[in-house]
DNA sequence: ACCTTTCTGCTTACGTCGTAAGCTTACTTC
DNA sequence: GAAGTAAGCTTACGACGTAAGCAGAAAGGT
């Protein structure tokens, strides 16, 4: 009895090589084991995709997708805060995806569609193009920044005041006086230790809307 | 006659590292190849640093340290700009660094010393740690941001117009006008197509600013 | 002087990766 | 059924990081 499998295409693969990755990071996502996971041999999925590159491609590009779009009618700083929100919260359900995202030039439809909400937000609240293309992409630096760090540091935010109190010995020489004192506070409850995405997003929303009022749209 | 060969030694191996990677990226970083480069065996690396990881922390926290330090009596808001604008110089000497910077849990002591002086810094204007904390995070995010926005962004800035200009064409379809106009307006040289790092910073700082001026320190 | 330890670099080898080239099997279309 | 095409398989190549063990030279003790 011949096994009948269900035929492969390049929608599957994508969708195979998303799963892997979210469930076993970027290393896990090879060629060899994208094939075992869907029954068939490496070499079957060069028939769906160009090579690994065009997989890579692939499922960022549905990442960026599942990021949703605020309402319409939300007032501009309501969408674009709710915006950066979605962007961080899908990333960190994909802790491989920010690092791709950002290593590759790669633009996908989903990314286009982003794009273009945010200028039209922008644009409705009365920016100039100038000014409108500067907001989104200083936004955008910002909540990829913000995003890889949080994704690459080791402590949960939980654990700031316990591992704080665990650490303060290692910064008790003296070379880093500052360092060791603000360790010393969040150790002590304080203060929680790292911002919220949020805190990011407000400072620099508010500075646009300074300079939109500033500079109006000419 | 035998070939008399300097020694090698962790700092040379890194050194010769650091040089690979400016020259050729990351890719061209292999341990055959810095071998190679140091004429000696892939091998013989091993008795100098642990592993290729090491090799990676190593040449990250060199990069680090050429981050230079602004002076300790500039007024704060030109000491963090000063200190932004340098991190991203410095890396865009060294492509490849960002991502990796962003990728390992790594802080070497050239990190350490950087953000012990932010913190330094920002204090002696005033900011609560708390306030402090975030404010260096908010900014290092950005600064992160946007220098790996800038190393992935495949048209140099000088490029823009023209390249807006040869490709308008792609955007015709009107699934995405905004982004259509707004390619118009940079063909057209009606806005330069790119903040410079200092458009996000200053709005960061600025922010900083008025939020240390609502809640001052205990 | 000789022996012995230690240090440095070399050789070989293993299991991994992406993917080029060519083959085989199965399904369509007449 | 014959012919043509598509889908998956096999084998192989040249990278990669690095484990294990070897060879020769330098250093220290007697």
């Amino acid at each position: 009895m011949p096994s009948s499998r269900a035929p492969l295409s390049t929608r599957r693969v994508l969708q195979a090589a998303l799963t892997l990755a979210d469930s076993g990071g970027a290393d896990s996502l090879t060629m060899r084991h994208l094939g075992r996971e869907l029954g068939v041999e490496a070499m079957s999925l060069y028939r769906h995709v160009a090579n690994k590159d065009a997989v890579l491609d692939g499922i960022v590009d549905m990442v960026v997708d599942e990021i949703d779009l605020p309402h319409e009618d939300l007032d501009w700083k309501s969408a674009m805060r709710h915006r950066g929100e979605a962007a961080y919260r899908v990333m960190t359900r994909h802790p491989w995806a920010p690092q791709l995202l950002m290593s590759r030039t790669n633009t996908g439809p989903a990314m286009l569609r982003y794009i273009d909400f945010t200028l039209g937000v922008l644009r409705g609240a009365g920016f100039s193009w100038k000014l409108a293309d500067y907001a989104w992409n200083t936004m955008d630096s910002f909540v990829y920044g913000y995003t890889l760090r949080r994704l690459t540091f080791p402590i949960p935010a939980a654990d700031y005041a316990q591992t704080a109190a665990a650490h303060q010995h290692l910064l008790a020489g003296g070379e880093h006086p500052h360092m060791a004192e603000l360790t010393r506070q969040v150790a002590e409850g304080n203060h929680p230790g790292d911002p919220d995405i949020t805190f990011g997003l407000n400072l620099i929303l508010d500075g646009l809307e300074r300079l939109r009022d500033t500079e109006p749209a000419a």
